[in-house]
DNA sequence: AATCTTTATCGTAATATTGCGATATTAAAA
DNA sequence: TTTTAATATCGCAATATTACGATAAAGATT
């Protein structure tokens, strides 16, 4: 089938899934990590930056930023893309209960 | 095309996107999250506690095993899958860096 | 106004994911 | 040894993702 079944679990759930799943592709991953280490928030040049062309850096960065992961600001005729904190915030946040709890549970079998 | 082009991005890049995309996927996040709410491993009821069939949640189990993000023993005829907190200390650090990085970096466009 | 620059969108091909019925596997139980 | 129980694998259909060439859109530059 292929359609995930979204309806079936909590809104936290789908959220968390939302934004794993922007995070989910190493390009992704490399975009928001080039964003981080430029100054200036021109971000033209991702294209040049990555070995991927023009049309997909561009779909990758609509995904960032239907995820919530990255706001972007029209700046001329250029666009500025910048990441947002308190999304990134919310995942550390989850993910450190995860490992907390996964550590009180003191798991006999594994 | 349709195929990732992981061999252009760095080990760390990879790794991070590979789990993150195992919790790309709200039955994924919500096996997580079952596992850790039960007290013993023997965990062949989530197929009961989620509203998908058998084969779905083994495939989805599988990939999660695959990402490093549970552990799997064979306990008789069942097997007991317990969530790796070291794994989801990774995606805590690593999630908790980008956000602070982030707002060390006071983007005056966005 | 014509051109350049930058980003977005369209269309399409290749591949991956999701879900599940049917079936296999393996170990416990009867 | 037959049956039962639990999990995995196969095979398939439906849908989603990834990548990019071609093209559009919109503001800046000349």
């Amino acid at each position: 089938m292929g359609i995930t079944k979204t309806e079936h679990f909590s809104e936290q759930q789908n959220l968390i899934a939302l934004m794993a799943k922007a995070m989910g592709h190493p390009a992704r991953v490399a975009i928001i990590e080039y964003l981080l280490s430029v100054k200036t928030c021109i971000c033209g040049d991702i294209v040049n930056e990555l070995p991927l062309a023009q049309p997909t850096i561009s779909q990758h960065l609509k995904e960032l930023k239907n995820a919530g992961l990255i706001k972007g600001n029209i700046e001329g005729n250029a666009i500025c893309y910048c990441v947002d904190e308190q999304a990134f915030a919310k995942l550390q946040e989850y993910f450190g209960s995860i490992a907390a709890k996964s550590i009180q549970q003191k798991n006999s079998c594994c």
